[in-house]
DNA sequence: CATAAAATCATGTAAAAAGGGGATACGGGG
DNA sequence: CCCCGTATCCCCTTTTTACATGATTTTATG
């Protein structure tokens, strides 16, 4: 499932060569996808991980809790090391870019179906090197302060609505620029916004 | 022409059935797109806006400065006002949507083959609809100290690098965040990330 | 060439962020 | 039980931004 008619109708082009490979069916949004799922289920589910309203994250999650068996492979333009991470933390078996080749699709639905994990890493590791992609581990908190202040809010307006001192939030804050590895906000926000923390 | 093998497959996929068109070919990047028209220049080319390395936009120009005869489509995920406005000014004949339907892919092929200009903007509309979607128009110079604010540097190291006064950064600082309508740094680089500005 | 837009520079004040120290409390895991 | 990570709090200083107000020069465009 995808949002974008012409990624799915590339991988039905993809696919349709293969003898090994029934195409059930598409869906272009989180309703439709359950809705399907809820009178028949596939082998396995190629899910966009970015889509308007539900996520691929969030839907992976819903899908694997009421249909167990079913496995799903996630999809995505960029080599989203955080969003990767939280799919297979949802219970995804694969991940594959948006730009694999038929063989590489074909891979990695045959190691999923095994049973086993795919992830096409190297191919992404090859055209994402250019930013480090060291993704910081943030605290619970530490997101609650960044998402505020990516709202445009100053540290006593944080501190406000958090209920907590404003030196208390100058030290997220501080904690923050250091996981980042910046010296200001601006690299900051752009940072979280381009790793699509924010 | 795509970065991403699964797009034109799909767009393959998508005109295979119609006997009016003929595909002549893809690229995947904009050497070998040019590479491509050195020897033959198709009628049409449908070309993604953002790629990795020279952009859609730039490569735009140059097809057109060298095959003016050679119609062009841009091709985006997003309704990014700013790049369509770009890709037009850069000679496009039109806009299309990732996720038109073969029919409005169809009706863009053949507008555009007559002369005309199609743009697929009403169905991006309805998208888009959730960001109000006013993109600020910036100066030359704006853009450019809004590229080293987000590149992390201060006022002082900006002015020095560009060959200016404090002051003027100063100046150009306001006027971007009144342009965007925001308060600070943060919502500032936040938008301008969002809208690919940066 | 005239007018508007853009780019330049300035002065001054107030607010916010960055950088450097520390310190206390709490909870879970070894 | 003690350690470590997390969260909380405080002080101080310097730098950077934000806001207000005004002005001159350059550049683009009709």
């Amino acid at each position: 499932m995808d949002d974008h008619y012409m990624v799915i109708e590339g991988i039905r082009s993809l696919l349709q060569n293969e003898k090994s490979i029934e195409w059930a069916g598409h869906a272009m949004n989180a309703a439709s996808c359950l809705a399907y799922l809820n009178n028949q289920q596939p082998d396995i589910i190629l899910m966009d991980i970015s889509m308007p309203g539900q996520s691929g994250i969030d839907l992976c999650k819903e899908v694997k809790e009421k249909y167990p068996s079913v496995f799903i492979i996630g999809l995505s333009t960029f080599n989203q090391q955080s969003f990767i991470q939280k799919m297979m933390d949802n219970g995804a078996s694969g991940y594959v870019l948006k730009n694999a080749t038929q063989e590489e699709l074909m891979e990695g639905i045959e190691t999923v179906m095994k049973g086993r994990t795919y992830l096409s890493i190297e191919a992404a590791q090859s055209l994402q090197k250019n930013s480090n992609g060291e993704m910081p581990v943030l605290t619970r908190r530490e997101k609650e302060v960044l998402e505020l202040i990516a709202g445009g809010m100053t540290n006593p307006e944080i501190a406000t609505k958090l209920f907590i001192s404003v030196t208390t939030v100058d030290t997220h804050r501080k904690n923050l620029l250091a996981k980042f590895d910046v010296k200001n906000t601006a690299l900051l926000i752009k940072l979280a916004v381009q790793m699509e923390l924010i």
